[in-house]
DNA sequence: CGAAAACATTACAAAATTGAAAGGTTAGGG
DNA sequence: CCCTAACCTTTCAATTTTGTAATGTTTTCG
């Protein structure tokens, strides 16, 4: 994982990047903002850390600048006044986190994970694969083993389900809650319906079974 | 555009790394397999040029290592040999290129390139817009200014080419060809009726029609 | 201006998809 | 070992989606 830190005050960045590296992060430091934009523009960073008030390029600009370039690094802003000011203007030219000095090292790095955890989550994957089964979700093409499988809306959309959660349990509640949107019991045998339609797609030509049945708990997406 | 280059010669290596420069390239060199792989794995790089005789790990380690990874980055091997059984495995173990040495320079660019453009060409965006016009491919959601459109496949289908192609003419042909994969005339309207069911959800309720006739052409999307 | 061609819309029919119900099968507890 | 609950599968009906055809409208050109 690698972070971009702006901060000009040595004490506070030496105290910084310490940390982080501590905790398992590449951490480049810089302490001008212009330095900053353009390693931000040329290599890939997890997230930066950039303090408002540096000389030269401040790390709203930064951010503006990135943003404007639909650059999508997560930006955790640092400053030392504590004006609400600041902190919206901050938000709104694009920083996703904002926190003041001074500051526990625990909680930046909190901060910082967070950020990128959601980063990486709202990195959508493009396909999904589980054995030899694979889903994309652009062309929606499904296949087993090379091997087309002719789909249904609710069938993909319950595949895709299991795909997203392989090896776990997925109970009749959950499906109905999000194949179908209910939060009833419909009072039929819908979701059976529906996993005996998938199964004659996705395992009746297999010999390996990959939809299983947990008597009483639900299905699952496992060899 | 960031280049890896893994070359031992330094001749060679000083060469290869002067032109691409001079092309317009970020090039980083190392004379170590093992080099080239972290740096692969710790950086995003827009291509990589490696040799395949080198100290210490080869270039087709390299290139296997990283495969293995699932990391996606374009491979040119370089090699000494002509012979068919280096260029067979490089490609196998997922080289996308290959080249004899000795090679021009405007031949190995040329490569470099086409790798690039083909890489950043097969990087799919799940999102495609038109003025306030946004379809999320992966979600199969369609926004006409924040409004949710409630579109059928067909529909879907259709409006993906016309955001693909934006203010190009689709004429009848191209939409029999590509949204119903027909490569002959249904003697039907089922076109106009189509267009004009997207009408309804796409320009019905707004000022500003997107969908404009092209008669005796076809139909375009544009402002 | 009027006729013909191209296009647009609507209504209806066919096809595909989904949901409900019924009957058969399997597994596990008493 | 039998009974019951859970599950599986098939069939049929309702709904949704798509295709066809008919009719109305607009544009172009003689």
């Amino acid at each position: 994982m690698k972070l971009l830190l702006l901060e000009d005050d040595p004490k506070v960045a030496d105290f910084i990047t310490k940390g982080l590296r501590e905790a398992g992060f590449v951490v480049e430091h810089t302490t001008q903002g212009e330095v900053a934009l353009s390693l931000a523009q040329s290599e890939e960073y997890d997230a930066a850390v950039l303090d408002i008030m540096v000389p030269g390029l401040s790390g709203l600009s930064v951010v503006q600048t990135l943003r404007e370039q639909k650059n999508p690094i997560p930006v955790l802003i640092l400053s030392a006044k504590h004006t609400l000011k600041d902190r919206v203007s901050g938000i709104e030219l694009g920083a996703d986190d904002y926190l003041t000095k001074p500051f526990s090292f625990t909680e930046l790095l909190v901060r910082v994970q967070a950020l990128i955890r959601r980063n990486s989550l709202n990195a959508e994957p493009t396909t999904l694969q589980y054995a030899d089964l694979e889903m994309n979700l652009l062309s929606r093409e499904v296949f087993r083993s090379e091997h087309l499988l002719q789909l249904q809306p609710r069938e993909f959309s319950l595949l895709e389900y299991f795909l997203r959660y392989p090896g776990r349990v997925l109970s009749k509640t959950f499906i109905l809650e999000h194949v179908w949107d209910y939060d009833f019991d419909p009072q039929t045998n819908v979701v059976d319906v529906l996993v005996s339609r998938l199964r004659s797609k996705v395992d009746r030509d297999f010999d390996t079974k990959l939809i299983h049945t947990l008597r009483g708990v639900g299905y699952v997406l496992k060899l």
